[in-house]
DNA sequence: GTAGGGTTAG
């Protein structure tokens, strides 16, 4: 960049402003675009005589503005560069439409996309991506579908993100060994990674680490993937065993220490996860980020050092998110400590006005402590707005489709003998000694968000038709052992 | 000369 600018000033001096040689001043757009300069970038822009402009100058300028790492509303300068441009090209228009997913703009994505009056399949990966990021699987399948004889490596991470994050192997090993035919064997280092991280969070440790131990070459996000893998299937040993060996290979970041730290707190590794955390910066130079305070607060949290986790969200040095403050509420409720409980949630009333669930939550927390004035006055305010919760989904893949539940639905064909395994299961984890914790559940039902308090029983109910183990009794019922399942509870299809 | 990829907490 010094070198850059160097070459601009000694440009001016020379007097070549004063003879707008084009050439020139393009290529010092470009270089200031490249070093994500924008407000030079915009001068040099300004400074180049309207005739001379051309397309590329233009969408240079729009990508300066666009490209990720800078604050938000900076795509709203992107949309006006591009409203300005009398000739738009179909760079500009994916220009646009990449600023728009970066930006968290996913509407304005969706709507570019339909309109974009010719589409290449750079749009269509970028398209993939926000759809994935939001959720929305299923549309980027769909896509890539139309991809399906252009694909390359770019695109076959997408695919693969795509799969991990449905949790389908299945096109997840077909892509595989697309990737291994496609590449004879020499398999690019991200699609590598994106092969863990399918697999892992599929459940496939050991195919995880049969590419993982087979790859010619390592870099920190391959760890981080396998890490996350196993963080993810509560492996805490193999985490930190496998950490052990990855500082001897390359440096670890922020995201090493969110799998480190996730797994401490999730297989009870107190001691650990506080030394991890303590030496972060010091030993590391890393900062803690969100992330990782979210991490430690849940770790104290679930072990019950729930004063040591709340001088840790007051010392932090950016402000808690809802996670943080969520993590921490949540081992109040297990550790029944009402009166930080009270405090936190009032805090999230506050930060969140227009999330119901947190006003439910106080709510119950009064009736719980004997306060019924004050939990009917926060019945009050939500009956009169009438508000709606949308249900969660649970979605299991079987046969090579996925299957999604709600809480309480009857939508499935197997409905029926869904619900005959829910009750078996039911039937056995109380004889194991469970007992439902209805408290919760005062208001949360599967009509739709109705507020009023259910009966005991209808509340158990509530819990016990809970989206994910609608879908766990599905795949008991489906799946290899089905055959025996259906013989022990006697169910016939 | 301008556009797209892998890992992150609950």
């Amino acid at each position: 960049m010094d070198v850059g600018t160097k070459l601009h000033a000694s440009i001016i001096t020379t007097g070549l402003q004063t003879f707008p040689n084009t050439y020139l001043r393009n290529a010092v757009l470009q270089m200031y675009a490249a070093c994500g300069c924008v407000l030079s970038a915009r001068k040099v822009f300004n400074e180049i005589p309207l005739s001379y402009k051309d397309t590329v100058d233009w969408t240079t300028l729009m990508g300066c503005y666009a490209r990720g790492g800078l604050p938000c509303g900076l795509i709203d300068k992107t949309r006006r560069i591009f409203n300005e441009m009398k000739e738009k090209s179909l760079v500009s228009w994916t220009v646009l439409l990449g600023g728009s997913g970066e930006m968290g703009c996913f509407e304005n994505a969706r709507l570019l996309f339909d309109e974009m009056p010719d589409r290449n399949k750079v749009a269509s990966t970028i398209m993939t991506a926000a759809y994935i990021e939001n959720g929305l699987t299923k549309e980027a399948f769909g896509l890539l579908r139309e991809m399906v004889f252009e694909l390359n490596f770019v695109a076959l991470c997408s695919w693969l993100s795509a799969c991990a994050q449905s949790g389908n192997v299945i096109v997840g090993k077909w892509v595989h060994v697309y990737a291994l035919k496609m590449m004879k064997n020499e398999i690019d280092i991200m699609v590598e990674t994106a092969l863990i991280n399918m697999y892992a969070k599929c459940g496939r440790i050991s195919d995880a680490f049969r590419v993982f131990n087979v790859m010619p070459r390592r870099n920190v996000v391959t760890w981080n993937a396998m890490l996350s893998g196993l963080a993810m299937q509560g492996k805490g040993d193999t985490v930190l065993d496998l950490f052990a060996q990855m500082i001897r290979e390359v440096k670890p970041d922020d995201v090493t220490f969110t799998a480190v730290l996730s797994v401490c707190s999730h297989s009870g590794l107190v001691d650990q996860g506080r030394h991890f955390f303590r030496t972060l910066e010091s030993t590391y130079g890393i900062k803690p980020s969100i992330e990782h305070y979210s991490c430690v607060v849940d770790l104290l949290g679930r072990a019950g050092h729930l004063e040591e986790a709340e001088s840790i969200i007051r010392g932090m040095t950016i402000h808690p998110n809802e996670v943080v403050l969520v993590s921490l509420l949540t081992a109040c409720s297990v550790h029944k400590n009402l009166e930080l409980g009270e405090c936190l949630m009032k805090e999230l009333v506050q930060m969140y006005p227009d999330n119901t669930e947190y006003h439910v939550l106080l709510s119950n927390m009064y009736s719980l402590a004997g306060k019924n004035d004050k939990a009917n006055s926060i019945r009050v305010v939500l009956k009169s707005r009438g508000v709606k919760k949308v249900p969660g989904t649970s979605s299991i893949h079987v046969g090579g489709q996925i299957h999604c539940f709600s809480a309480g639905d009857k939508l499935h064909p197997q409905s029926q003998d869904i619900y005959m395994m829910l009750d078996e299961m039911i039937r056995k984890i109380r004889l194991a000694g469970y007992v439902p914790d209805t408290a919760c559940q005062k208001f949360s039902g599967s009509d739709g968000g109705e507020c009023y308090d259910y009966g005991q029983e209808e509340k158990e109910h509530a819990l016990f038709s809970h989206s994910e183990k609608l879908a766990v009794c599905f795949g008991l019922l489906s799946t290899r052992a089905a055959v025996f399942n259906r013989y022990a509870y006697g169910i016939n299809t």
